[in-house]
DNA sequence: GTCTATAAGGAGATAGAC
DNA sequence: GTCTATCTCCTTATAGAC
């Protein structure tokens, strides 16, 4: 870890980033990240102004290029095919290589961007949730386009709702991938990011291709829940 | 809301579960909690011990019973069955209805209890994650070995991955659902609870019927990422 | 740009009266 | 069991010398 070569600046940016990643905003202290990056509190300050402007600049950095590579890769896999609609395992390499990729880099940071990305989901601040909007609107849009394309007997509602579920399990796993390495007792390597991408698409695409109209069934023998400690005076069912 | 009705303990609870659901455990106050929960600070200690005793409390009230559903469905649907191996929806709907059903309560909490559940999946501290860990280790197991009879040649890492993608895209609708509402403009509806279950059953079992082994494909074309801002020396790929 | 020193307040937790 | 008052520590943030 070569201090000299790094400007104080990155060297905050990566602390702050470890940090946050590891403990979320507010569970992070600027004199932690001040002590891991080697400089003064007061630097940060001048630097980014306060804690919300470091976190800003953290995500700005990580997220910026991600998107841009999302846009790029899922237009580049557009290009090659001649304009026809894409599959939906391309579409869905386009999605989920990009961060599986940035977390696969071999560096120190490498845990630091994994946890990062899936801890920010779940961010409470509104800040921090704003800006994470503006970064993802752009290419959620460009995503259901092209799975509307693929399927256009999809229903949009439904196309929306599995966006969801597919970044939601992405970023569960990008988060937690040592809980999901220790559950599973090691037969699960999260580190094997090629073997996870192909995972990915493999359970995900027959699930896109079921484009029937849901029909919703009865369910009335799960009306009644097995405990009385529950309030569940409205049961929706 | 009859504050006389309700024992101190139990507001307590109800405030403090509130708190944790919308700003983690370290962004959330005892403070803020005792504020809520109408009651002196110095109650919640003589209750409580700490304030991750009060954590571990109101994760046990939800987490106790939602297990125990778990595995009474599970068993139920198992029971109706006959003993023969369920169908994946079938598995599904066991594993997907009670952390739905929970948050489809109509009462001041259900946005509470939903977003707690998602909340603390990703929650830093790892004594919340042991407790976490308990609650769901024997659900787990009971889910796996359901999916194992049912699909027979299926691979046992997938499987234990497929879980961990169902359960992070549960977690992460649990946890945001205003998000989702507002990102779909109106389009998804996440407080309907009946659709997501079925949307959610119909696009996660195609994905499970697959088994054949992995094969890796060769992926050159994706090495390049578009900008060099990035670090990325050694590229798995 | 970088530092020391410190402000100003919030945090978790407790002592001890009632 | 419940309260007031307080301890002690840590937090974000800033003022001002160099």
């Amino acid at each position: 870890m070569p201090l000299t070569d790094q400007s104080r600046r990155d060297r905050i940016l990566d602390a702050a980033e470890h940090a946050f990643a590891e403990a979320g905003f507010s569970g992070a202290s600027m004199r932690h990240i001040v002590l891991k990056a080697k400089v003064n509190l007061a630097t940060v300050y001048y630097y980014f102004g306060s804690k919300n402007g470091l976190m800003e600049a953290v995500l700005k950095r990580r997220f910026g290029p991600l998107r841009q590579e999302h846009l790029e890769m899922l237009r580049a896999a557009q290009n090659s095919n001649g304009g026809r609609p894409l599959s939906v395992e391309r579409i869905l390499e386009a999605m989920l290589w990009p961060p599986l990729r940035l977390a696969a880099c071999d560096s120190d940071q490498r845990h630091a961007v994994m946890r990062l990305i899936g801890r920010i989901v779940n961010e409470p601040s509104q800040q921090i949730q704003d800006i994470l909007h503006v970064q993802r609107a752009e290419v959620r849009e460009a995503f259901l386009k092209a799975f509307q394309e693929s399927l256009p007997n999809a229903a949009r509602a439904d196309l929306l709702w599995r966006l969801e579920f597919v970044w939601g399990a992405l970023t569960f796993i990008l988060c937690n991938p040592k809980k999901i390495e220790q559950d599973s007792l090691g037969e699960c390597n999260p580190r094997d990011t090629q073997r996870v991408l192909e995972g990915m698409i493999r359970f995900f695409s027959p699930g896109f291709q079921e484009t029937r109209p849901t029909i919703l069934r009865t369910r009335a023998r799960i009306r009644k829940a097995p405990r009385s400690r529950q309030r569940r005076s409205v049961v929706i069912a």
